[in-house]
DNA sequence: AGTATTACTAAGCGAATGCTTAGAAATTAA
DNA sequence: TTAATTTCTAAGCATTCGCTTAGTAATACT
């Protein structure tokens, strides 16, 4: 009864996703998407709605790509799980080429406070998610320590992989490995 | 012999190293400027060539505001005072409304790599002028260490201290400061 | 006072922005 | 085959972008 769509929506996405994750969301023109999707604005805005409705799937995407590696913490354990993690993120963070780094932390960065409502909410159940999974961890290597000890761990653990992230973008490789094995070795 | 200029460069590049800060480089357009700077667009292109120049001179600025604080580090005493700048600079992080964060991380992060030479050049030089400073600070509370022990004890603070401006955007007072204190009670 | 030099105002430049729309092309149900 | 429905192309909308420029106002030296 209808023409069929010529694309796949979650795959354009991805592609968007890697666009806004090198440039970031104010760089990132409508054209431009154009050009990496391979479909052009009508299809773009039949689909998305606006440029912040591709923004939105595309921090939905990213989060879809992290669940990979948060499952490898949860498979791991203790600790080491959680160093493992640091490391796997870092590298994940240099795959995508020019700024590269976290797409999450970035949007952070770049819109602060003032993200949309949802790109916000999606941003901090991630951070919540992998508090959750830290604390964890932790749990498994210390039996005896209260909640509050291990909320307060995780927590720092949080912050230091935004450090970590960002830092990635200017630092050398060495420089980041001296880091994770000193905020390990404290714990 | 001619006019005179009604506005004085130091002044006006103040108010906009401010409006960078809270909005970031692309995000501040030079209408914005204009306003925020009080002098009309043929005013900020005869004093500093292009809305680059303008941020250029606002990262100079800004620099100027952060040499304040670095020294008030020298004149303090070992990690004490290292730790004290942290939260100094956090204080001054949280100064300026809206996003707020520290400018030259919002940099990094906004622009990675893709900064003009020029800006990345000043950049660098604070980074490297901090490290140095963490470095010799750390040693007035350790003689023993080699140079290169301390040079990846300042090297982890300078990481530490990125995530910490990155974490205080959306995190509460409270998981800053349990962040700090952990990082010191490493060292 | 006359003149040269600089700083101002305000209008406007072409290009790019996010987004829309008219009309042609494709698909499916009757 | 026809008709209904959706997707496509591509042109264009108003607005904003960074930047420039013609013309006027102010200043300092002769």
């Amino acid at each position: 009864m209808a023409r069929k769509k010529a694309y796949v929506e979650e795959q354009v996405i991805e592609k968007a996703m890697n666009l806004f994750w090198r440039n970031g969301y104010e760089s990132t023109s409508v054209r431009m998407l154009e050009n990496e999707m391979g479909i052009n604005q009508f299809s773009i805005y039949a689909s998305f709605g606006s440029k912040q409705g591709v923004f939105k799937a595309s921090i939905k995407c990213y989060r879809g790509k992290l669940k990979q590696l948060v499952d490898d913490i949860k498979s791991g354990h203790g600790k080491t799980a959680i160093k493992e993690y640091f490391y796997a993120f870092n590298r994940f963070a240099k795959q995508n080429i020019g700024q590269g780094g976290c797409l999450i932390n970035n949007t952070f960065s770049e819109l602060g406070a003032k993200a949309p409502a949802e790109v916000m909410v999606e941003m901090m159940a991630f951070v919540n998610e992998l508090k959750a999974v830290f604390q964890q961890k932790l749990r498994q290597d210390d039996v005896a320590s209260s909640d509050e000890y291990l909320a307060k761990q995780a927590s720092f653990l949080l912050v230091a992989i935004q450090g970590m992230v960002v830092a990635s973008k200017v630092m050398a490789d060495s420089e980041i490995e001296n880091f994770v094995e000193m905020t390990f070795s404290s714990l």
